[in-house]
DNA sequence: ATATCACATAGATATAAATCTATGTGAGGT
DNA sequence: ACCTCACATAGATTTATATCTATGTGATAT
């Protein structure tokens, strides 16, 4: 996973309705409508975000008769937090900038 | 850390200029100037972007004299990655959904 | 004091994003 | 056949974002 899919993530991320609908289906695999009753959003709205959220790589559907339903793309997740996770803090004082 | 928070680092984090920013940051703390040099775009276009990830709480400056040094706020970037560190996946087949 | 360097701010512009209403589609039920 | 439900798509609108040029500010060096 290179920077520009992580960035491409984190900006699907960057919406909170977005971020919310990711937290639900942390829990499990959600259909599109038991996902609308949770937001004070309009069902285009959340078929766009489910659409940013598919586009990116982070969530699948999976359609089923009347019904989509969405889960957690569990490889591209992973992923994502290993590079999250990688990123270190506090690494050295003045490490890395000799100007002056 | 609440979900607004994460959405707005999120949001910080979902432009690739600023991505590789914070790595370059995860290496120690930097200037502008030497941030500049990495980057195809202007130094007030940088004085922006670093004015998002600071206004997210991401980033830390710390002027001494004419420089402006940056590094990362390791205890908003520890509680970040905690969050999305949390989130599961593949939590089970069905789970939480109950339409038809 | 003047020039230069590092950076911020103001203002403009073009592009992208979030949201809505209206409408299309396809599956099930009556 | 017809209606309804779950969802997608189209198009419009408003707001936000990324970027630039131009200019201001404050520190340091000459």
């Amino acid at each position: 996973m290179n920077t520009i899919d992580v960035a491409l993530i984190c900006k699907a991320l960057g919406d909170s309705n977005r971020l919310q609908i990711i937290q639900m289906l942390s829990d499990g695999e959600k259909c599109g409508c038991k996902l609308l009753e949770a937001f004070e959003i309009t069902q285009p709205t959340l078929s766009h975000h489910m659409k940013v959220l598919c586009g990116c790589g982070l969530v699948n559907v999976r359609r089923e008769g009347k019904w989509s339903r969405y889960s957690l793309n569990c490889e591209t997740f992973f992923a994502f937090k290993q590079f999250i996770g990688s990123l270190e803090c506090c690494k050295n004082e003045n490490g890395g900038c000799d100007c002056q």
